[in-house]
DNA sequence: ATCAAACTGTTTGATCTCCAACAGATGTGG
DNA sequence: CCACATCTGTTGGAGATCAAACAGTTTGAT
């Protein structure tokens, strides 16, 4: 095992190889640490569906910066283990409202105590207060992001500004 | 579009969860931002071959936090672009050191400059300081996550402890 | 010297994600 | 009222990623 000797030159010096590392190594601890061994996206969406009952897939997707088609075979898989279910409302016959089921609440329960196991023992490892500086940074982060592409897509085309 | 009233509870005070949509948003401007339309792994992979000629794809791999079975598929495109080339060394047969054209060479400068120009407009946009602080923490951050990752496998079983 | 363990790249199958396209449903301007 | 645009979920095709399995190669223990 001899990879210690590797040149990282100013690689990681950059925002985008540093914060990839850290979203693997968050996702693998997520994923690992967990009986349930519910994705980091799942919970998610469980977690939004029981905030915001009666959701439509699009807004589900659209709140995670995700595709549309991207929602539903992650719905598929939640309805096949019975957690959530789509109803049809009848003033719009096109969407699927979401709803959790109970067994979805009580999975979403147990997630939302391992999860919050979890954040706390990032929180003892790296500070209270660093765990809120970053946070609040990721957020500023976000933001400049956000700026930045839609000042690059003006400049363009005058595209779609979603989001 | 009136998904302004989602509701999102504290799932916007989860590290994990802010991290994901940062990173999103990161390779999606990384990658739209571009003329050479280069992968962000991509470009690591360009860069840590060019800081480590002759470096196998297994080291590649780790280096990166991807599975070697993930590698493949990336220097297949890489290679077939003419940007890099697999050596079989003659002290080790099994592996390939890999190395830069000078094709690859060129199309690393190029990514670099525009790299470095996007690192500078997220500067501007969110402070100089600000950057530098987030990037400590972020290292912060996967120091946290690799603790208490060794410290559970630890706990369950006498596991692997890559990286 | 030999045989088992470990390593290297690869393939296969599974999952997640995007994009483009589609059909059905809804909304809108004329 | 009616064509047209827009929205809804879905499908199919492509690419990325992982885990498991494999064959060839190297290393190490006996």
């Amino acid at each position: 095992m001899t990879w210690e000797n590797t040149q990282l030159g100013n690689l990681d010096k950059m925002l985008g190889v540093e914060l990839r590392i850290a979203q693997i190594l968050a996702d693998r601890l997520f994923t690992s640490s967990q009986q349930l061994r519910i994705a980091p996206g799942h919970y998610t969406v469980l977690a939004l569906i029981k905030l915001n009952p009666g959701i439509n897939q699009s807004k589900l997707a659209h709140c995670m910066y995700l595709d549309r088609s991207s929602m539903v075979p992650i719905l598929d898989q939640l309805e096949k283990k019975g957690w959530i279910e789509r109803k049809r409302p009848p003033n719009d016959r096109r969407s699927h409202a979401l709803y959790l089921t109970s067994a979805g609440r009580a999975a979403l329960k147990q997630a939302d105590r391992e999860v919050h196991k979890l954040e706390d023992s990032i929180a003892a490892k790296m500070g209270h207060e660093d765990r809120a500086s970053l946070l609040a940074l990721i957020k500023k982060f976000q933001t400049a992001l956000l700026a930045i592409q839609t000042s690059d897509s003006n400049r363009e085309t005058a595209n779609d500004n979603k989001h």
